[in-house]
DNA sequence: CTTGACCTTCCAGTCACTGGAACCCTTATT
DNA sequence: AATAAGGGTTCCAGTGACTGGAAGGTCAAG
């Protein structure tokens, strides 16, 4: 199948699949006229990706799963550490969020908003 | 004072504080010898972008918080409207992590992570 | 006079795409 | 046969917010 179609199937953008090519993430065929031709196989690899870069993992990491999933000899041990790992990293990320969220929500919640310019989170946001 | 100490005193790196300098949101003066001179208003309003830069406010929003923190007839309106969008963000960001995790955490929780190559992530990521 | 710690500018790289220009291929319709 | 629409191709540039590094100028201390 041709870019496109592949897309469709996948909701992996064209772009982004060409994007995939130049990384070697992909490496379909070529049809006489130049377009690439995508076959199941292909179809299969990029929804893996789609479905890995969905749940945040980086594009090294998508590599990396990509070769465990292609080998037979894997352990399962080194893919669940990478996600362990990825794991933690989403933890981390959304602890950050959640702090910064307290902060705002309050100092959201401190503020009139109204035609007058006093303000609290500037007064925060100001404060040595 | 130098930028290595306006660095120390704000918590904003060197670097970031000259790039600051190039897109315009600090216009320190130069000494004769061709080092930024940073006055403590500089100082100040460098901690201020230290400050929101942390509450993961955009540079562009750092811009207009930085605006209206210097208009005196500013209305606080302005300000609660733009933290309150930012606050949505964040939690449209939060939400998102939350999904990501939940499914990601099952999943490992599912794989033995021995060295057998029987693994639900990979199973799950390769799943049509 | 030299060492080391500052400071300067400028260029390139990060991450994972995304937009756009300029052009080619295929199919259907006039 | 010409044309238009809707694919596809390549290549270049831009995104956000820095960050690293090279090559070089300045200053205070020993």
């Amino acid at each position: 199948m041709n870019i496109g179609e592949v897309a469709d199937r996948t909701g992996v953008p064209p772009k982004t699949i060409r994007y995939y090519e130049d990384i070697g993430l992909v490496t379909p065929m070529r049809s006489a006229n130049g377009y690439r031709h995508f076959r199941d196989s292909d179809a299969h690899k990029l929804n893996f990706l789609g479905r890995a870069r969905a749940l945040g993992f980086t594009i090294e990491d998508c590599r990396t799963l990509l070769a465990l999933y292609e080998d037979d000899s894997r352990e399962s041990a080194k893919v669940k550490q990478l996600a362990q790992a990825h794991l933690d990293e989403i933890d981390a990320k959304i602890a950050g969020l959640q702090a910064m969220r307290a902060t705002l929500a309050h100092l959201v919640e401190c503020c009139a908003g109204d035609d007058r310019p006093d303000c609290p989170i500037l007064e925060d946001l100001g404060r040595n």
